[in-house]
RNA sequence: GCCGGCGUAGCUCAGUCGGUAGAGCAACUCACUUGUAAUGAGUAGGUCGCCGGUUCGACUCCGGCCGCCGGCUCCA
């Protein structure tokens, strides 16, 4: 709502809407105008187009608007055409948009008339004083505004798409239909955004993961659960190789455990009583087992094997713990959102003084792994969530103790009220997708709770009985995630050291150079290197083109001029001028570039 | 889960008014023996997602189910 002084539009004179000169916050603002003015231009086409419309909520998002109609039947893709037609006549009407001030009452009965229940429903919820209205030819609306002083200013605009939804989200509430749109005020910037949209569903890494043969998901093995192809598990195994030296070198301990345990485990563990609707149950021998959603129990397990000394704190046990976790159907998305994946999890046990520095050695280790994969990301912070257990005084000890590593980092951070795991607050990390979608991955989590209710100690140094603290954290977050994040990252085209196959050997014929190619491949596969050849009795022109749509790296093609000299012309992906180098020099470049960061974080 | 859309060969897609399906790429065979992004000819490949209904007859129409895609948080 507008209040004294605000701005409660705005003219072409001080938009600001040029993609050069436009400088951040101000940009951001003035293109929040032009979608919202667009949004209201696009309700009162379908106001037009169906009369007996009802208008819920109109808002700008990250990229856009929508709007959300009840108009008492569904959508049809050719309604987009007509809203599109239509709205193309108010801009060309050019109304004056009207703001006005209107008392509560004033407003809830205008809207009550003409049966717009949904505004009638928010003006309730408003805060007691005038309600901000905006009007514009026949069409008028309950909103905060700002918006552009005349619909004729918004000159390019594109209806996307549109689906269901609820009325406040509630699944149990009115039903509705939600349409969303673009504009600018460019048709330069419009068809930039298209093309960029299009750009990104070529990097969708499900799409990539079918080209590339990386991995598949199966309806005959169910939802969620992802088949790892040769190539994508080559790419897994070389990240789980890194993995396990990174921490290694940072003074983890490398563990396994099983995927189920006895449900008195996961009673003790509180998740059967918090988490049962995520996990899978089975029962033998008439004991009821719980498939592990989490690693933890088992690590504290291991804790509690023996009796521990101050002395050996910090423990680090870290694990690529393979975890299943009931998901809604419908949430499910490729590898960013499945039901079975592994976790790069490892748990800290520690004295309570040593916990700041532990949060912070993580803090180092998850922005170092990122860096190296060229990701950015934001960070978040989620405190206690409703459903929670333990005493709220240490829940707050923990959320300041992450707090303290994040500011000592002087990393920016975000408060996710109630975000945090029923066991304690957390550090979220999270990585964006080809569509700009954040997804989570690493994660700190701070417990107090855990240890109590398994019963941890260590002998202090007085020879006392003390309860440790636990750090839950992830670096990459979960495989899955991490290399569906990966695959868009890259577009599909990885660096060497990740590349399902680094290098390819191409004889340009079998009688020129094919004893000699087999060669050249034995000596690359001894060196570690992920090599194969193509030596079908295809021109070299199409295997080269299928070596390029492989995005293979390094393409090694043999002739007879090779053979003779033990030579090798190489070709790198993507560019078309090519290196003669001698096979041991070849050979040598190719272990040394090719192989796996050896996991020295910088710190 | 809910709302909407979609489901035809390994992949991308065509298939008119209901008469049991077709192309390109990939695969395979043969010829060519190849010098940096598609050589030519041929062969094979389908319970049209699944189940049921209507019909003389269903990829097509109707119903149910399964799966996939988008959305369901970003507060007038």
């Amino acid at each position: 709502m507008a209040g004294e002084g605000e701005s409660i539009w705005r003219d072409e004179g001080t938009l600001n809407m040029e993609m050069t000169g436009a400088t951040g916050a101000a940009f951001a603002e003035d293109q929040d105008t032009f979608w919202h003015t667009t949004t209201h231009i696009m309700a009162q086409a379908v106001c037009r187009l169906f009369p007996s419309a009802r208008y819920a909520i109109g808002p700008t998002i990250e990229a856009g608007f929508y709007y959300d109609f009840d108009l008492g039947r569904n959508f049809l893709p050719e309604d987009l055409e007509k809203i599109e037609a239509e709205m193309r006549k108010i801009v060309e009407e050019n109304h004056t948009v009207e703001h006005m001030l209107w008392t509560k009452p004033e407003a809830a009965e205008f809207f009550e008339k003409r049966g717009q229940m949904f505004k009638v429903e928010l003006i309730q919820g408003l805060p007691e004083g005038k309600v901000s209205i905006y009007r514009q030819g026949e069409f008028t609306d309950l909103c905060r505004g700002p918006h552009l002083k005349r619909t004729g200013l918004v000159r390019h605009f594109k209806l996307l798409s549109f689906s269901g939804c609820y009325w406040r989200a509630n699944d149990k509430g009115p039903k509705l239909q939600r349409i969303y749109g673009i504009s600018y005020q460019d048709t330069k910037m419009l068809t930039e955004f298209v093309r960029r949209r299009e750009e990104a569903e070529k990097r969708d890494h499900r799409r990539l993961g079918v080209e590339l043969d990386l991995f598949s998901m199966d309806e005959t093995l169910g939802g969620g659960l992802v088949l790892y192809h040769p190539k994508g598990s080559a790419m897994r195994a070389v990240i789980e190789d890194f993995l396990k030296r990174a921490h290694r070198k940072l003074g983890y301990e490398y563990i396994y455990s099983p995927h189920m345990a006895n449900a008195n485990l996961w009673k003790i563990s509180g998740h059967y009583e918090n988490y049962k609707e995520n996990m899978y149950f089975t029962q033998i021998e008439e004991q009821e087992f719980g498939i592990k959603p989490m690693n933890c129990p088992f690590h504290i397990q291991v804790y509690r094997s023996h009796l521990r000394s101050y002395r050996e704190l910090p423990i680090r046990y870290f694990e690529l713990g393979t975890v299943y976790r009931f998901e809604r159907s419908g949430v499910l998305h490729g590898l960013l959102r499945v039901r079975g994946f592994t976790q790069d999890d490892a748990h800290i046990f520690c004295r309570e003084d040593q916990l700041t520095g532990e949060i912070e050695r993580v803090l180092d280790f998850v922005r170092s792994v990122l860096r190296l994969f060229g990701f950015s990301y934001t960070v978040g912070v989620g405190t206690r969530p409703e459903k929670y257990m333990g005493d709220p005084a240490l829940w707050d000890r923990a959320t300041a103790a992450l707090r303290a590593a994040l500011e000592a980092r002087q990393m920016a951070y975000e408060m996710h009220e109630g975000d945090g795991a029923f066991y304690g607050p957390k550090i979220d990390v999270a990585l964006k997708d080809a569509l700009g979608r954040s997804w989570q991955g690493p994660t700190i989590q701070v417990d107090f709770n855990l240890p109590q209710r398994f019963e941890l100690e260590y002998v202090g140094e007085g020879g006392d009985r003390k309860c440790p603290v636990m750090i839950h954290r992830a670096i990459l977050g979960s495989l899955e995630r991490f290399i569906g994040c990966l695959i868009e990252h890259y577009a599909g085209d990885f660096p060497l050291w990740l590349a399902p196959v680094q290098a390819r050997v191409i004889a340009v014929a079998e009688s020129a150079a094919g004893a000699y190619s087999r060669e050249v491949l034995d000596q690359l596969r001894a060196s570690d290197v992920r090599a194969d050849s193509d030596n079908r009795e295809e021109t070299l022109g199409k295997r080269i083109r299928a070596a390029e749509l492989e995005k293979i790296p390094v393409i090694a093609v043999l002739g007879e001029r090779e053979a003779q000299g033990r030579s090798v012309n190489v070709r790198r992906r993507g560019k078309k001028d090519q290196e003669v180098l001698s096979l041991t020099e070849f050979v040598e470049r190719m272990r040394r570039e090719s192989a796996t960061p050896d996991g020295a974080i910088e710190l």
